[in-house]
DNA sequence: CACAAATGCTTCAGTAACTGAAACAACCAT
DNA sequence: ATGGTTGTTTCAGTTACTGAAGCATTTGTG
């Protein structure tokens, strides 16, 4: 048996890249299926959310949606259609427009936040010592 | 100040799940660049990747990916007609097509896995304990 | 101030991903 | 045999997306 040649990736790394991509899978399906009991594409959904927070810019949302702005005016469209979202003026700068929640969306925003099971289950199977654990270590690989 | 009234989410539940989100963002980043930088889409480069560890049928394919088999016509037709995929015929059951990745498939679907980034260098920061209980913890989390 | 460059949004054309219905072939059970 | 089921594709229709073009407004520079 040769002594192992220093692999690029040891098997334990392998292991967590894997667990890893299953939390990634297990957390979308859970989203886009939260999001289509609201009658919401994905997309729809992460958008709204952005804006239950805040109005936002056009320009702003496509940057933190990472698409092209051509591509939020659609999402807006559909959005506004449906009276979740409403384009406002902005009184600093007549060129931009301001995508704001509608209450209604507000109301829609919030059911879809509680209706994320993955978010609340299974953390509940862990230990207040182990959630403070497993935050330190996801903080420090996202600030790797 | 009152007591607090047992909140649906305790703050460090909130902060961990925010967490969860930032590293799914964070992956799937990493998995679309990782596939753009092969001319595959998010869609094509799981397709492909599923097929790098074994030829499936396509309605298996459509319940791993959670789509309809129709989708999957699409997809399949589309890695076909640049050589990185093959139908062929079952020989058990004539009704299936097994979809296969072709050598270059193959060799495409391998540079795809190392050309993932976020797999690598953050979990680089973490010691092998570290590592060791990050697997433990997200395990718990996925079988909760 | 004037005016050219930059910025913000939309529109348009084109592609990909997706769904659901319909069609067809092959399988399978009675 | 024949009728129901299964696997795939095709089709029509929606959404998400890109990139180029266009229009309006703002901003920077001489």
């Amino acid at each position: 048996m040769p002594a192992p040649q220093k692999p690029r990736l040891d098997a334990l790394t392998v292991e967590v890249v894997e667990l890893i991509g299953d939390v990634v899978a297990r957390f979308y399906e859970d989203y886009e299926e939260a999001a289509g009991e609201h009658a919401l594409t994905g997309a729809q959904a992460r958008l709204l959310s952005l804006l239950s927070l805040e109005p936002l810019p056009m320009r702003k949302l496509a940057r933190k949606l990472k698409c092209e702005p051509s591509n939020v005016t659609g999402i807006v469209d559909r959005l506004e259609s449906r009276g979740l979202v409403e384009r406002r003026p902005d009184p600093a700068d007549r060129r931009v427009k301001l995508a704001a929640a509608t209450d209604e969306g507000l109301r829609v925003a919030r059911e879809l936040r509680e209706g994320l099971r993955f978010a609340r289950a299974p953390l509940a199977g862990l230990s207040d010592e182990e959630r403070l654990s497993l935050r330190d270590l996801l903080q420090r690989m996202l600030n790797a």
